[in-house]
DNA sequence: CGCACTCTTGAAAGTTGTCAACTCTCGTGG
DNA sequence: CCACGAGAGTTGACAACTTTCAAGAGTGCG
């Protein structure tokens, strides 16, 4: 069968995983190689004191351990936070669908639109190391989750809880715009107070608390699941917001 | 000349940065790319409130960007600690250098004892993504390093200051035991409560009281720059310390 | 309708930060 | 040799931030 058959067929069907199940679990030997095609997951770890911090979160066109660089077990774990589907690539998958598909130009991962992305980061999943400027591409996509990682730690080790609040909502906000899940300013978040706690380092109660004072700055509207940014400008001045470690295109 | 002569050369003459002073700054157009020899340094961000925040420690045998990921600038610099002796390699000499070194194990990278991992770490440098066992090396150091970032963001934004400073004394112990700088379960640790501070998201003075806090409770000594560790499986224990994310051999 | 989950609120307690001053050490210059 | 000054560590009192506990209100789904 032709490749682009195979990548066809593989997008066609995408794995369902219901909201709150893992999509891969610690130490999981299968290995965990995922494109996210809808829905929402997080990256997690469990404390032996009970508390669960979260790590990054998967939106959709995000892909997970591609390079499979965590296929031997690794000390966290990944969880759906809506019901997600996601295209999940074997091995021999991802070595077939390589084979036609030798130059993606890794500019074009850095996210576009929604549907060139879901199209864009899949083929960015058939790629295989054999190929220099799929190697390159990946790991471009590892750079961006390392700044990311890197930004989160800053985030929470030297912001007090306003300022950290925002700017998680800012990078949302761009991840989301990046590929064209954001309408005028106002995006889905399915993303529970409790969440963003454990995302945060904070209590789910500071987490409310703070949220109405972004909401009493007149920054932000948040109700039931939909985020609107009221005023940009002003929520990444607070911030301190500066979106080049996302390394997204200008607009989208 | 040979390779091996470049190598010598490299290591025998290595730069001297006084303390205090930047070794890759932000933005630094020319590359950081580089291996410490000897002496402390730290990767830090400043952000706009004044507030600094240290993301990463380097010690004798690390090596900073050898992939040279963050050649066209990041978001971060790294600054010596003590006076440092480094090797600044130029891209002209990783690639020269890395001709001769075709096959490097790659699980030498995890850090045996000190004399070897200077010339380990170096012989790292001495690669290019030519060779394929080599580009498999950075990458594990990569994955590493990057391991090390989500553990401290797992560690500040999940852990109370106690557990949190007991942690990154767990984390050093076991890097400088494995490049054999630490002598009867007593290390050098160059940093001072106000880069604590930086690094775990507190302030001095808490973290003062912290450390007192350990030592009232018997787990550590820590006079001048010389940390002991008096009891390390009750630390480790206090701090939840599972050290599998640095890969290390089981000992040195 | 009722359960489960989420959001919200108040009060009290605990943790951490700020400010300010004092001590200690160490290296330099008089 | 001693005085001095800079950097680092320590302490107390107080303020600010954040958590915990507990309870009630809102929301969506079977």
């Amino acid at each position: 069968m032709a490749d682009g058959d195979l990548l066809d067929r593989v997008l066609a069907d995408p794995d369902l995983v219901p909201a709150r199940a893992d999509l891969v679990s610690r130490h999981d030997r299968k290995g965990g190689r995922l494109i996210l095609v809808d829905g929402f997951a997080y990256q997690y770890r469990m404390l032996t004191s009970g508390r669960r911090q979260i790590t990054a979160y998967l939106v959709p066109g995000d892909s997970y351990d591609l390079d499979a660089a965590r296929e031997n077990g690794s000390d966290h774990a990944v969880m759906a936070l809506t019901s997600v589907r996601s295209v999940h690539l074997t091995t021999a998958e991802v070595a077939v669908l390589s084979l036609d598909h030798p130059s993606i130009d890794h500019a074009v991962m850095a996210l576009t639109s929604v549907r060139s992305v879901h199209l864009t980061t899949a083929e960015v999943a058939v790629l295989s190391l054999d190929h220099p400027s799929i190697a390159e591409g990946l790991r471009l996509v590892g750079r961006i989750e390392e700044a990311t990682l890197r930004e989160w730690l800053v985030n929470i080790g030297g912001r007090p809880a306003l300022e950290r609040i925002a700017h998680l909502f800012c990078e949302l906000d761009r991840r989301l715009h990046a590929v064209g899940l954001v309408d005028q300013d106002r995006f889905e978040m399915p993303i529970t107070q409790y969440d963003l706690a454990d995302t945060a380092g904070l209590s789910s109660v500071h987490v409310n608390r703070t949220i109405q004072e972004l909401r009493r700055q007149g920054l932000i509207a948040l109700t039931g699941r939909s985020l609107t940014i009221l005023d940009r400008p002003s929520l990444q001045a607070l911030a301190d917001f500066q979106p080049r470690y996302l390394r997204l295109r200008a607009s989208a």
